[in-house]
DNA sequence: AGCGCGTTTCGGCCCCGGCCGAAACGACTC
DNA sequence: GAGTCGTTTCGGCCGGGGCCGAAACGCGCT
């Protein structure tokens, strides 16, 4: 464990394909050797070196069945790792623009990007329009509070409770992960929440069916029962899915 | 404005030299090219390439005078980047370790290191032992406390009054800076006060002669008045120099 | 004007590392 | 056992980019 310098991580996301690779592994799944190289439009023997590479660097962890070799983010602190460069790259970062912008690509393509707009995840919570407006409810109806940092209020916990949502035992001890984050948003450019409550959050809807993944991406659909159930529990109006 | 790859941004930290720049800069203040270059063991000429490129990507932020070029980072925001890319690469990161592990040196750089793990600054707030020890007796005295998230209480809005300890307008609103931060040491593997507080905080000690830079790193001593001061309003009793 | 010095630009060197294709390997299928 | 397919290893190619030294550029000083 530990012991790498500022220099060898930051090369580790320094290559364009990497970078890909750990973008789209922030869905919080885990994708094969294969699926990652396809995705990255690289050769799967160059997709093979470079994720040894991440994973020996810590930032992927490995789990082989059969002939695949299925990889995912080492973690909570590797995604919001990645989540803090994405973010500062994309909004304070300089002029040194070169990339073509987001490139509008296929209709595909498209239909995509507005799906993921609507609603995904990000690693492990909510995020898009979705996330945003979970976000919002939550601190209206004062299950959260922004006073002087983000935090859960005692009508939050009670809340939890009520709806049997579960935080992890240690949450928000000593160096545990921090109960809520606030996770900027890059599509809405507005906070969401992340941290211990934002994945109990999103663990409980797919576990519930309130949403359900579509495709293989990082893309959400709010089932029926999701649309009820965030009606009730915090009076959101989802916008209708055709927007 | 804005608009660079997460592979682009990593890739000015990919660099040793750079990744020595932004760590020397990491102490807030403004530096020559020419001190960089010593610094960093590198050719002016070097380092002039380098700074062009940090400055371009928005990292860094120049201010020339006369016939020197002065260079800081572009804000808190990069500090607080980089203070996680290395907390991250010394702690949870891989065994790719190669480098030979903090390399003791001469005496002069032991003599350093130890003055810097007394204390010193982190970009605009305390560390070190220093740094730890203000936060444990701000959290004891209940000036902030550690529920749900790192918070400012009432208490400690009075205390900081009373002490005529100004935080910036806007700090805690929508997109500001968070009134506190928790940053981890990496020397005392303990966490300290970041965020608006800190800054204020560390502000406040050096305006006040509170604490005084050694030489120019950022390694800091506490004068007899800071050593008073520290006791009278934060209980604290300052191991001596001699340590 | 003339000098010193911090900085920048340019040319040239060289190595690191990303890319691919060919071939080997190993697991699953028939 | 033969075939398929996902993955890995290896060799070779090539471009990017970090490094330096030489020379130019400015700024301040005398």
């Amino acid at each position: 464990m530990g012991g790498m310098s500022l220099a060898q991580l930051a090369a580790l996301l320094a290559d364009p394909t990497r970078a890909a690779f750990c973008g789209a592994l922030l869905d919080g799944r885990a994708w094969t050797a294969g699926e990652l190289a396809r995705h990255a439009g690289v050769a799967p023997s160059t997709a093979s070196e470079h994720l040894s590479r991440l994973i020996a660097g810590g930032l992927l962890t490995e789990e082989r069945q059969g002939r695949h070799r299925y990889v995912r983010l080492a973690g909570p602190a590797v995604a919001t790792l990645i989540e803090d460069l994405t973010v500062f790259a994309e909004t304070a970062a300089g002029d040194a623009a070169g990339g073509s912008g987001p490139a509008p690509g296929n209709l595909r393509e498209a239909t995509r990007r507005s799906a993921e707009a609507r609603a995904r995840t990000c690693y492990d919570h909510l995020a898009g329009r979705l996330g945003v407006a979970v976000a919002d409810a939550m601190l209206d109806r004062g299950l959260v509070s922004d006073d002087a940092g983000l935090a859960l209020t005692g009508d939050g916990r009670s809340w939890l409770a009520a709806q049997a949502i579960d935080l992890p035992p240690r949450a928000g001890g000593k160096g545990a992960r921090p109960v809520v984050r606030t996770c900027l948003d890059w599509t809405e450019r507005r906070t969401h929440l992340g941290g211990a409550l934002g994945a109990a959050l999103c663990r409980t809807a797919l576990e519930r069916a309130w949403v359900r993944r579509i495709g293989s991406g990082r893309a959400l659909r709010v089932t029926p029962d999701g649309d009820r159930a965030l009606r009730e529990l915090l009076g959101l109006q989802l916008e209708s899915e055709a927007a």
